[in-house]
DNA sequence: CCGGAAATAGTACGAACGTTCGATTTATTT
DNA sequence: AAATAAATCGAACGTTCGTACTATTTCCGG
């Protein structure tokens, strides 16, 4: 009984892999078989049917995006500091290995007029992916870093976009300089939900009203 | 010769709908046939080959597109409320008939791991658009109303990204108020990108400088 | 209204799709 | 080592895909 599980998630990966570049619904029993080099029955019987294949590639993905983003940006200090580590840990994830698509982002272009249960699973994750966010910017109000009327879901909101342009520009448009944009995007946000004491944020300000003749 | 144009361009106009739900990929000369009431070979016929058909739908909705965002864009005047009105039609287009896709969205996602034809004319679609944005950019830095140091392709990059979650949210999570989180995020955007006097932009901050005595 | 041209239909092909099923090989347990 | 269970294979099914080719119908100018 263990070896099927071995090949099993042998193929899940290989899976993953075909489905970042062809997407969920370019994803091909016969070219995964092929790619395993094992025969398409071999393949089938591990998984009911092609949706579930579909399902299980969408689990490990969240698997291994919770890994790599989530779970070390909550070992910084809760707050802004965290809410930067994990904002970069997914930029990079987006954009230095952008040969390869997120099948969150493909997905959604591919399920968003398609109901079904890879569309439920799909939309499952987005959503605990989005309260995460929500969750480590509600903290940096708590913490004051971020200003008490922002709106969160506003910053998800912006947070989202920022990714998907970047995943846009970078993949579709062949920009390498996206990676930059993004991160100056990112700053600009938290900029503008900050919660700065007037003196420090604005020296400009100050010195220029300090020379007034007084 | 005339009645062949005008089933072309039926043809062509049922395609952008098929396609508009099922991606470009998803087009299919057979479903495109069951729903013209016509033979597979009598719609094929109009295209030498599904590419053709493919681009033929690219090139309808780039018409459609400037015909209902830009041109009528163009007609406010130059500077910011060019951009604001051009930004406002965009975004009306992408989510108050939020029951279809945007095929250039889509088919970034369809194409970006795939070379050919087809995503050549999606990048020059994009490109195209991109650059419309960035001279009515340059427009609103030039008439003062935008900061002279802004970064005209950081901004084309925010307010594409704006659109690109609103198309995201608003279909596959299916959230109506998307549209006005969207805009939100441009006026925070345009506020960031605003060139500022400060008396007129920093009131508390004057005020609180003013009544240090001096 | 008739004749040539244009438009559409019909049919067929080979390939790939997901899926089923029985046979066969491999792994695990007794 | 034998027996049982698990894993994999091979072949086939019914669809659908894009495309090619040949008829047939429909249009339109003389």
């Amino acid at each position: 009984m263990r070896k099927g599980e071995q090949t099993r998630s042998a193929i899940v990966a290989a899976a993953c892999e075909l489905a970042a570049r062809a997407g969920l619904e370019g994803l091909t029993i016969g070219a995964l078989a092929e790619r395993m080099q094992m025969s398409k029955s071999g393949v089938f019987a591990h998984f009911g049917s092609r949706e579930d294949l579909q399902i299980a590639v969408l689990k490990a993905y969240e698997q291994h995006f919770v890994d790599e983003v989530l779970v070390p940006g909550l070992s910084a200090p809760r707050g802004l500091p965290r809410l930067r580590a994990i904002f970069a840990l997914w930029l990079d994830r987006t954009a230095v290995d952008a040969a390869s698509a997120c099948i969150w982002i493909s997905g959604a272009s591919e399920y968003d007029d398609r109901p079904g249960p890879v569309r439920e699973e799909l939309v499952r994750m987005v959503l605990s992916w989005q309260r995460e966010l929500m969750r480590a910017i509600q903290q940096s109000i708590e913490t004051g870093e971020l200003r008490a009327d922002a709106d969160p879901g506003d910053l998800v909101f912006d947070l989202y976009g920022v990714i998907l342009i970047l995943h846009h520009d970078a993949r579709l448009m062949g920009r390498a300089d996206s990676v930059n944009r993004a991160r100056r995007a990112f700053d600009r946000l938290i900029a503008a939900y900050l919660n700065k004491p007037l003196a420090v944020t604005l020296p400009a300000a100050i010195r220029e009203v300090s020379t007034l003749p007084h």
